[in-house]
DNA sequence: TTAAAAATACCGGAAAACCAGTAGAAAGAA
DNA sequence: TTCTTTCTACTGGTTTTCCGGTATTTTTAA
């Protein structure tokens, strides 16, 4: 790997205090000039960026984080600092996943599970202007599965609710009951979340969701 | 923290490259004496102890592994070389999981979001023959929510392969053509799951064994 | 070999989910 | 303000799940 002459300045936001050291080891060997800026939390990072400005060249966002969820602090991040390039570092394996953070402005997307050579290398392509994936994450997005096509559905405030409800085992009666509304209407929202995951019944929605992290 | 003069070895089980390179860095630098011997796979670190013996002082092991999980891994571990202590480096928070892994003979549990400091004195606290946590592992063991107290409940094989179907959105005369018996059979193992699970619909309990990690 | 666990299967009935279609009211965005 | 989305609610009917039991056979472990 080619060191690179000029200083570049690459934060990390990351709950995992190992994973921030393992960055850094991996990106001081990589590079003769780089600053790492370490964040546990999305809100520390753009709390930075609001104070310090646009300096940032690379930023890594795990899409699991204690406050905010990766794909919406990217779509922050572009917002306040538009030239900061967004690299997704996350174990999600999801192709909508993927999807969501390239839509939001994301230079690209690396699983945790790739190698640190992987990591330094996606970095430079980044700064280079182009999209970069890790190995895994560029198969995920080659072979596209049926189920892996559809993007991950948006669901309204009141469908999130009823799915979560529904997901703890209760029925449409007692949801209706929690949310102050008629059974109907709760069947409605059910049927609604169905058609949006594209499945047969509720508990596939359930097992979907789950696995896009949209639940628990 | 203080260091350890005698050396120790510590293997690490960990199929993330970063995570590897962030607990060797805290490694050498909270230990004069120490050689870390890192494998991406269960099957790698449990073919090392065959082949080199019992020598690992202590093994940091994820529960999330390509090839085993590392509940399983444990008990193997434990059974080729009690001596060694078995450490979980999980990101899995359920009370249910840390339980089975104590079960199988584990030292300790440590959540992967914490800090350097943690993992360090823990891994002496293991090594001094106590039983070791993370901050908030500890947090999770003292505070029993009612769910959290039951263990991971064990299924059987039929009862795996009905509820993955079910969670697929199959009803239960679906599952019973492919399965090739009596729907009336997929309705007892339904029943059983939902007993087992302690909850009131499949749809629960695909949610809860997707929290677990027993699905998808 | 014997005991325990797992897999199989049944009954009848109540409760709940699912299907197909419609539609007014409220809230937000253009 | 107008258009769109979301939330709300309904009818009426079919299918499926869930509940409570019980019970035989097969497999597995001691």
């Amino acid at each position: 790997m080619l060191a690179d002459k000029k200083k570049i300045t690459i934060a990390i936001v990351d709950d995992h205090p190992i994973v921030l050291e393992g960055l850094q080891k991996v990106l001081m060997q990589a590079y003769d000039y780089v600053s790492t800026l370490c964040f546990s939390t999305g809100g520390e990072f753009l709390n930075f960026i609001k104070k310090a400005g646009t300096g940032t060249d690379i930023v890594l966002i795990d899409i699991t984080l204690p406050d905010i969820n990766g794909i919406d602090l990217c779509r922050e991040v572009k917002t306040l600092s538009p030239d900061t390039c967004v690299l997704a570092f996350s174990n999600h394996n999801e192709r909508s996943t993927i999807m969501r953070m390239l839509q939001n402005g994301a230079s690209g997307y690396l699983l945790k599970n790739c190698t640190a050579g992987e990591v330094v290398s996606c970095i430079n392509e980044a700064l280079s202007g182009q999209i970069a994936f890790s190995r895994e994450a560029r198969e995920i997005m080659a072979r596209p599965s049926a189920r892996d096509w559809q993007v991950l559905p948006a669901l309204t405030k009141r469908e999130k609710e009823v799915l979560k409800l529904a997901a703890d085992g209760q029925t449409s009666a007692a949801i209706a009951v929690q949310l102050h509304v008629s059974p109907l209407t709760v069947e409605t929202h059910r049927r609604n979340l169905m058609q949006k995951f594209n499945v047969k019944s509720i508990t596939a929605a359930v097992k979907v969701a789950m696995e896009m992290g949209l639940l628990g």
